[in-house]
DNA sequence: ATGGTTGCTTAGCAA
């Protein structure tokens, strides 16, 4: 079973790009984030004439997410659901053979210091509750999709540069750790130990041709999770060409 | 400190 989360910055601006990555790779359950559409102008036909299903929580101009899936889910649930007004699409989960599926693209945070950042922060805080509120530790679980948090210095290529970005703060991996301390493992981390594996480079100052990159889309797993999950790699090389995301796909394979 | 690029929307915001 494949999973994949991948941030495509405009579902319509990579249409042609998600078709061919899912004609190629044929993921079971690929996340999307950033979808920058609202819902009914989301390429669903497009995308099921390929032999998807789509859950889709969209959003006009910004954020959106959405989940597309081989067999038909079982259940599907959008946004936060605490109750709180929320204008912001941030969150859609399916369950899928009996594994629930929880697709998050967190905020980003702009700047250190503005309200921007605390709304990440209480996000990830809403996140953590979310989980104890509705799932179960002891449950097959994965959680992914563009964080805007590299884990740890080794995830970013040039850590000095970014240390105090929101995508490295310390605050921000301590929102993270505190979503994992649910009861979430890193699955990139059960296979690759060695830094150098990125998921992001910034469009701005060459960040790919420089590898300037940072490792920021994530896709984590309880124990039960974590057991059947035999690789997980990222496709850089759907960051190269004509027109590609900002994001390059993270792909996980359970038995 | 600023700017560099992309997408949506059409001057400015978000990333």
């Amino acid at each position: 079973m494949l999973i994949a989360t991948w941030n495509v910055n405009s579902i319509r601006a990579r249409l042609a790009r998600a078709q061919k990555w899912l004609e190629t790779h044929r993921p079971d359950v690929l996340c999307l984030q950033e979808l920058k559409v609202q819902d009914a102008d989301f390429p669903r036909a497009e995308l099921e004439s390929l032999g998807y299903r789509a859950a889709v929580f969209g959003q006009k101009t910004y954020n959106g997410v959405a989940i597309l899936t081989r067999a038909e889910p079982t259940s599907v649930s959008k946004g936060l659901g605490d109750g709180e007004q929320d204008p912001q699409a941030r969150l859609i989960a399916v369950q899928i053979a009996g594994l629930e599926v929880i697709n998050v693209y967190v905020p980003n945070g702009a700047e250190v210091g503005t309200d921007k950042y605390e709304y990440k922060l209480r996000w990830l805080e809403k996140l953590r509750a979310h989980l104890d509120r509705h799932y179960r530790p002891d449950a097959p679980l994965i959680v992914c999709g563009d964080f805007n948090i590299a884990p740890e210095d080794k995830d970013a290529a040039q850590p000095e540069q970014w240390r105090d970005s929101v995508l490295c703060h310390e605050l921000a991996r301590q929102g993270l750790q505190n979503v994992c301390a649910f009861g979430l493992t890193d699955l990139f981390r059960k296979h690759v130990m060695t830094g150098g594996h990125y998921s992001w480079w910034d469009y701005r100052m060459l960040g790919f041709p420089k590898n300037n990159g940072l490792r920021i889309d994530l896709v984590l797993g309880t124990p039960a999770a974590a057991a059947r999950c035999k690789t997980a790699w990222i496709d850089r090389d759907e960051r190269k060409g004509q027109q590609p995301s900002d994001h390059a796909p993270v792909v996980v394979e359970l038995d």
